[in-house]
DNA sequence: CTGTTAGCGCGTTCAA
DNA sequence: TTGAACGCGCTAACAG
């Protein structure tokens, strides 16, 4: 294993030399940098990122906080996306990445779960879809002891980043289309769970629909379950004349429903997962790119650990109909 | 934060003994030991896992190779599996975990790859569905400088295990159900890319089962793609009494092809996803557990870094027919 | 059985 | 502009 002290040694220069052009600090002149420029290719040398962390707690970690479901994993696809442009990004960036489930923090005061982060020499954090009812994240995030990104969490502060499409326009969006479409007035919309923020989000952009077409909703929770929506739609659809549903998994559910019941009624969903390809009816959804959000995510921790200050970012959508043509390949 | 040395402090001994009982090294009192753990506890102290993994080669990480397909996000449900068992067990064993994606060390020489986990301590690889054409991988297994774990490959050394379930066993069980319900004679089978150990493994199934219950067997290779099964069965499936497929999402393109087509054939898969559950056709499967396969390679791993012996471990497997009624939840 | 000591590989003062 | 020296938190010989 090739260290530093070798590249010093085979560049001619001092050990804390190389660290410095390594980590693109002034004062070195270009024709020392080019010396250990060079003995850094020769050697194949790769820094070890555990002992940078070791050593200076400024650039540490970044840990992926996901909440997959353990029992529907039809969504799962959303989480791998996550995933996918976490890493590629923290690989561009030279950031280190520890993925954690929330079951492993599960019950962790906030306390520990800041000691078990300090341990890891974690920095930054990047939460998907916080939970309005989890209090030691909720805390985490307010403590500001690490640089947090949250996505689909409208939280901002000094070392707090938060990252989403804008929900309220984008069920606005979808839901009108829709319902547009085959000029209805009775709406049905199963929202999700009560705890997401992003539900809230949803629904105003709803109850501005309703305003500005004129139309009358019934609400009900669904609580981004299949079987929920299924239930809710079995009981409630006929006399509605569209069923606008927070998540693609409880439109799938809805249209089983009405499938079973042998009425039609339009349905739309929402984020735009391959499965909806799959279900044999075409239907409206928002497609979201996760893989690019949290490309982006991992920008922006990556700019709190470096000093920045926490924002707003907003990223964009679109409305799409699901075919099984567009998703075979 | 606090650290060994203030637990030892705490305890009133020395850092080394706070370590080895960490560590769970014999020759400490039990009177010492309850001194320790008791500050520990006191104290939440919760051990740096970096200055562990810089200090000692030996109990280093483990990195989890994951190759999930970018474009097929059907079967992400299986990366997840294995990836919610590895840092389950992981967290269970105290190992760290590092998660990569083969596209990361897609360009990398056996060198290179050695040095880049070396660089991250990592001491134990666990490599999910490694491909026979894959040299870098397969030299890095041979060369036996880290602990191996290969799932789904039939590597065995000193340092390498592999773990699977019986692939032969398993197509023969799922196909001979198949058949022998609709007592069919000629079979269209759709096997996997021609890289995959498992392909191999699953065809001699479909060769034994021809033998035993003297069929014809026409193969055709669908590289797990779901667009070239389903034209695989829209040019062969005529005149074929049964299509057996190398995996679930052949299986729902052959479906959709007889489908299309409108004609009755029995299908079977292979892999047991949620997907399968959504087509509207139920079809035989075989019900593999991810998940605690995956658990079972962290044990392993963990395993062969303490010194362990690599051996060949074969988990179980079941056959079930997907309905959507136990799909959803 | 317990404590002392020397690193692991790197970042970072502080002198030179 | 460069380099020597210290320490991050821990493990592992070795000494006691």
């Amino acid at each position: 294993m090739v260290s530093i002290r070798e590249v010093a040694k085979h560049a001619g220069v001092a050990i804390s030399t190389v660290s410095k052009v390594l980590n693109g600090y002034p004062n070195i002149s270009e024709e020392t940098k080019a010396k250990v420029q060079q003995a850094i290719k020769e050697l194949n040398y790769i820094p070890n990122s555990i002992a940078a962390a070791l050593s200076s707690k400024q650039f540490g970690r970044v840990a992926l906080i996901l909440d997959p479901k353990r029992q529907t994993q039809a969504i799962d696809q959303i989480f791998m996306q996550y995933l996918l442009g976490a890493l590629d990004t923290a690989q561009e960036l030279h950031l280190e990445v520890v993925t954690t489930f929330t079951s492993t923090i599960a019950d962790m005061s906030v306390e520990e779960l800041t000691g078990y982060f300090m341990a890891q020499s974690v920095a930054g954090v990047i939460i998907y879809g916080l939970s309005k009812e989890d209090p030691t994240l909720y805390k985490l995030v307010q403590g500001q002891q690490f640089s947090c990104v949250v996505v689909d969490a409208p939280i901002v502060n000094e070392r707090t980043t938060s990252i989403s499409i804008d929900h309220e326009q984008a069920q606005y969006d979808v839901a009108k289309k829709t319902i547009l479409d085959d000029n209805c007035k009775r709406v049905l919309y199963i929202a999700g769970r009560k705890d997401g923020y992003v539900t809230e989000q949803r629904l105003a952009g709803m109850k501005r629909l309703v305003q500005d077409l004129d139309l009358t909703m019934m609400v009900r929770q669904g609580d981004f379950s299949e079987l929920a929506a299924r239930n809710i739609a079995l009981k409630y659809a006929k006399n509605k004349d569209v069923i606008v549903c927070a998540s693609d998994l409880m439109a799938i559910g809805a249209m089983n429903a009405l499938i079973d019941m042998d009425i039609f009624r339009p349905v739309c969903g929402f984020d735009g997962i391959t499965l909806m390809g799959y279900v044999g009816k075409q239907m409206n959804t928002i497609r979201q790119d996760f893989y690019g959000i949290s490309c982006r995510a991992v920008k922006e921790v990556h700019q709190l650990m470096r000093g920045g200050q926490g924002q707003k970012v907003t990223m964009p959508h679109s409305i799409v109909k699901m075919h099984y043509k567009d998703i075979i390949i």
